[in-house]
DNA sequence: TTATAATTGATAATGATTTTCAATATCAAT
DNA sequence: ATTGATATTGAAAATCATTATCAATTATAA
């Protein structure tokens, strides 16, 4: 917790920005957030705390966040960008589950090697890439009560 | 184009949907391209024969060749929905330049194995998934003069 | 404390997509 | 071919997420 806003207040200073209330505010709920949240999400949250925050302040510092590296766009085909924390997140794919929205990280080192050789057979040289993975995860399967979900 | 064309009208048939001239013209126009294009691309190349379409229309009608499972939705990261053809294409990943914009298919089964594995180990059923890699192209590296784009 | 530049919230603007609605076209059954 | 029931169309207004504008406010280095 402290990390981040350390380095969030670095990026700042770095940056000749200042800080805020506001922006300590949104950092902080945006870090007791473990999920995927769109920006909405986030503003509903902080007015519970300070309803005379602004929707456009939440939006832009999102922005800052991604820019210090501390947050990261995600898109997983609605049109909405959600935003996912990224302090001591290494690169993972998603298994985003289609019943209860919730997603779960992963990666498989033979995955990303493959994808490298993939790359390299045609010339393509790989900056960066995302794997999303939509279907079902263990809690919703086991919720359907006659066994797994299967289908 | 025949194949497409026919799935298009049964599919229309079947849900007591009307062949218009404005639908075929979309598909036809639709097919005539290879690239993932924007809705607002497929509607200005329509505009050039028949300048009376609408736009309306033509967002309509891609939802109807998606439903149809002759086109399909896909998302590089910027917030419109660009569309490709879907009838006789299997599943694949993508190479997406960020110099040229271009997208090339491609799969490796052994990628699909080890990503089943994934999910089968921590109980995850997986419906579908989308695997996109953003890098540059065999064409924008030689572009580049002196030797191959590196960085 | 003060000067200066950055920040804020409200609101208007944007861009992509959707909806609404009255006029028109399709198609199955005459 | 004509009809009639229903789907479709184009234009324009409405939406949704996001961005830009701007006057008032605030942070911060001197």
């Amino acid at each position: 917790m402290l990390k981040e806003k350390d380095k969030f207040i670095n990026f700042l200073k770095d940056k000749d920005l200042k800080l805020t209330k506001q922006r300590e505010e949104i950092l902080e709920t945006f870090l007791k957030t473990e999920k995927h949240l769109a920006a909405e999400d986030l503003y509903n949250a902080i007015k519970k705390k300070n309803p005379a925050i602004g929707q456009a302040t939440v939006f832009r510092t999102l922005k800052l966040l991604c820019e210090a590296d501390l947050a990261k766009e995600v898109y997983f085909g609605d049109k909405t960008t959600r935003y996912e924390h990224k302090y001591g997140h290494e690169h993972h794919d998603h298994l985003v589950c289609i019943k209860c929205g919730r997603s779960i990280e992963a990666v498989d080192p033979r995955i990303e090697k493959l994808q490298e050789a993939l790359c390299k057979k045609i010339g393509f040289l790989p900056k960066r890439h995302k794997l999303d993975i939509f279907g079902v995860c263990k809690k919703c399967r086991t919720k359907t009560k006659k066994g797994y979900y299967n289908d």
